[in-house]
DNA sequence: ACCTGAACACCGTTCAAGT
DNA sequence: ACCTGAACACCGTTCAAGT
């Protein structure tokens, strides 16, 4: 493990390189939040000083990158080849929906991250690697060319944005103490909800009575399959597809 | 205007209130951007003291809300009665996504802003404010009671993220130089993302290549119509309000 | 009740100096 | 080439003192 240069005066066990770094910055995130991620935080936990990070590092923002990319490149690992058609089409979309969630639910500062490398960033490897999952998906889904784009974006900006939210809730969920199941918090904000005013949020308390404690999970796939099929809709060619396969239940009832 | 007080020696011309400082955010988010709202440069705005902000603001988490809320307040203004359905049912519902999409064009900053009150706030009035709008749609569309909260969020999640990315798109091109236009944006990230390795994002790739120098806002309605076709092949009973409109073509081709 | 402005704690970033 | 750590600029926040 140690290198070849093993002298007694070797300047420290591993050298620091952007992955090591990448890696302290995700812990220190999962660990204490967007704020805990200092410098000074971070210099200590690798033993160092701040002049030593930026070395390999441009400035907090390219730190943020870093820890962004070292989390995405595993949670969606580059597939080469475009996979095998061994799952159905619905269960591969599905795949990489799930794969994003999860990331996020893991690691709740990925939303912001992964908010701003879109928009900062948009021709990055985070970026590309995100999309490329996605439009691969509606490429095999037999949508035509000239909507590649507009399908992409849409499936890709609700699985975000939904596995945001969703990571919110668990987050707010946890903070109300680990023994307090999901059931007592959509309680809490339904209830929530429920008093606003009635002659200005009617429709708002009328989706709030119909929060019923639902899977987190069940119902992000839900929205998922409705656009699916939104696709299968306006895209004939894309119905067989996703239509073709047994007809599953689009939402919890 | 001036108060009954009217003396020579009166504090100030007009008092500071939340109001008034969240105006002044804005003006400086806008003018210079979000690194640019700070409290020295706020208090010299105001012409007063960071102290006297902090009176009528608790910090600046909540300095960043009045000014997100001071937004969404007008661009999304309450309105007491559910609509009358004078106009179509899929009009109504691009008016609202228009109107936040036109609201994050104006102010960039405000797409991160609005995922933080999302996440943060879920029974704020922003939220609720933009809950309202969609869901109002969602209902009077026809949706089934108990998938009004995935349509919804659907719907919600893709506006939110697709107006981001535009405003997204628009600042870099601004940055570019005033004089190009949209067009020869698109096509630098067409090129680049043309540059990427065929191996690991050939879908990426493909897709770029056929980014047509399409109308932005075309664009991002096509993503809405997509996701209503969803919703009316998802739920029979939805299907009429929307389908029965002349048909409209989803995208541009 | 509302405002003033100095003071404090803390963090991102730089840089001359080391190995 | 890579690291050290002190120093700087700047910002969020507080607070005793004023009106």
């Amino acid at each position: 493990m140690t290198s070849r240069t093993d002298k007694k005066s070797q300047r420290r066990a591993d050298p620091l390189t952007r992955e090591r770094i990448a890696e302290a910055a995700v812990e220190l995130l999962d660990t204490a939040g967007e704020r805990g991620l200092t410098f000074p935080a971070l210099s200590e936990h690798l033993s160092t000083g701040p002049g030593a990070i930026y070395w390999h590092v441009s400035d907090k923002r390219d730190l943020l990158g870093a820890a962004t990319e070292a989390v995405i490149g595993t949670a969606l690992p580059a597939q080469p080849a475009p996979s095998p058609q061994a799952q159905p089409q619905r269960e591969q979309v599905h795949a990489v929906a799930l794969a994003l969630y999860d990331a996020i639910e893991a690691h709740p500062w990925l939303s912001t991250q992964l908010a701003a490398q879109l928009s900062r960033n948009p021709w990055g490897p985070v970026t590309a690697r995100i999309f490329e999952g996605i439009s691969r998906q509606v490429i095999a889904l037999n949508v035509p060319a000239h909507s590649w784009f507009t399908a992409t974006s849409a499936l890709m900006h609700y699985i975000l944005g939904a596995a945001a939210q969703n990571a919110a809730n668990a987050a707010s969920a946890r903070e109300l103490g680990p023994e307090v199941n999901r059931a007592s918090f959509f309680e809490s904000v339904s209830q929530a909800w429920q008093e606003l005013d009635p002659h200005t949020y009617p429709s708002t308390r009328a989706v709030a009575s119909h929060l019923s404690d639902h899977d987190d999970r069940e119902q992000f796939l839900a929205g998922v399959d409705l656009i699916l099929a939104g696709f299968a809709a306006t895209y004939p060619s894309a119905a067989e597809r996703t239509v073709a396969q047994p007809p599953r239940r689009p939402d919890n009832s």
